[in-house]
DNA sequence: TAGATGCTTCGATTAGGGTCGAACTATGAA
DNA sequence: TTCATAGTTCGACCCTAATCGAAGCATCTA
């Protein structure tokens, strides 16, 4: 009747509520098997083996074996930017899962979105590099400037292997709670993983909260100071 | 289980087939009455007052009655981009409704994304006014400049009428055809309703394609030369 | 007031899909 | 080879939610 993508049928994967929490936890960034992602979603192995199929299907994961393990990921970033997006809408029209708890101030402030660091953190690293001119607009790309490349590799981040990568360096994501955009791409998911490497920062394994370390902190603000 | 926002209730409305035809409607920008997305959707007006008042309980739409009519439309931006983004993810996979027709190339090209000129054609003027200097990013936010305030003025368009608006001016729209950024917001949806009021282009009612005169397509060209 | 039109509510039907137990396959360990 | 663990497939059950007819309410026209 309509012309356009068939949005309906990829709404219905992500519409189940178990396949919701399945996503919600790969939006934590790291892979999961299937056993771990019924145990997030509350079902059986069995039920989780067929969720898993139709989002596999739908082109939302990314399977990969490993021995008797199977692990899937989000499949790339849209994915991921899709989802906070919808929970953008969730949280606008007021419907949190749980009433909002002591917890919900740490996801504000830090939290994993996919790999990166999103929350107050987030919004702040992202405009302290625009700021700054490390980072620029270049059309609708985002660019790493030279004064940048410099920034990253003083930070211990090694650009030249991050290259070698075939996904998009530099992307910006919207956040679901900030409304504003943080640094996603394989440059983000750097970033974190560096500050987790200098130990300023530790994900929680359960939820997707970041907490920083007071020392972490301290270098996080020098770093990347407020606007 | 889990912490963060419902995502799977929203999703879940956009992800009946009925529902998702009535959204797909509106992502024309036109409000429509309850029998008229009836009749997208393919489905009785029972049906659909149904499926309308709880997408309206799910926050995305804002109704507004008429005498004895009932006129819906999209509650806001933030509602159109994520639709537009499943719309990505959708297309990304290899779904669409029909297979590939000549009205899709016209929809390529140039079409309505709830108010606002997408296609290629919004992503050039999107391009080109960056590239212009009259917009640029200011951190997140997109900033209309003193010379771009001279440059829509010169269209015709009334900036301190469009500042009375409560809804942002600028704001950045991801294009699920063109995978860029067009421009969105109150500006955007002036733009084109500026078109339209100088006959360069019209909207067709039923699909969303826009299709611009000769003449009006010579001005757009010349207004927004391609980078 | 009477009639027409637009929409909502109620109730009954029905189909699609989520769920899990049980059986089966595949990989790894001993 | 034998056992254990991870995941898939099959089949049956069951519940939610989409659907529409019929009746009711609201608004406009004559």
């Amino acid at each position: 009747m309509k012309e356009g993508p068939d949005i309906a049928h990829v709404a219905a994967l992500i519409g189940d509520p178990a396949r919701a929490n399945m996503l919600t936890a790969l939006m934590g960034g790291k892979a999961l098997t299937v056993s771990e992602l019924a145990e997030e979603a509350g079902v059986t192995i069995q039920t989780a083996s067929s969720h898993l199929s139709k989002l596999d299907g739908g082109g939302l994961l990314r399977p990969r074996k490993q021995g008797r393990h199977k692990y899937f990921s989000l499949a790339n970033d849209d994915v991921a930017h899709v989802l906070e997006g919808l929970m953008g809408l969730a949280a606008g029209s007021g419907r949190l899962r749980k009433r909002t708890g002591p917890k919900d101030a740490a996801l504000r402030q830090a939290r994993v979105c996919y790999n990166h660091l999103a929350g107050e953190l987030g919004t702040q690293m992202f405009d302290s590099l625009i700021m700054q001119g490390h980072l620029v607009f270049d059309g609708d790309d985002l660019h790493l400037t030279r004064s940048g490349q410099a920034f990253v590799t003083e930070l211990g981040i090694d650009l030249a292997e991050l290259r070698k990568n075939k996904s998009t360096l530099c992307r910006e994501c919207l956040d679901w709670s900030e409304r504003r955009s943080h640094l996603a791409g394989s440059l983000g998911r750097a970033f974190l993983s560096r500050f987790e490497g200098l130990s300023w920062a530790k994900r929680d394994q359960t939820t997707r909260v970041i907490s920083f370390s007071a020392n972490g902190i301290a270098e996080f603000k020098r770093l990347f100071p407020a606007v």
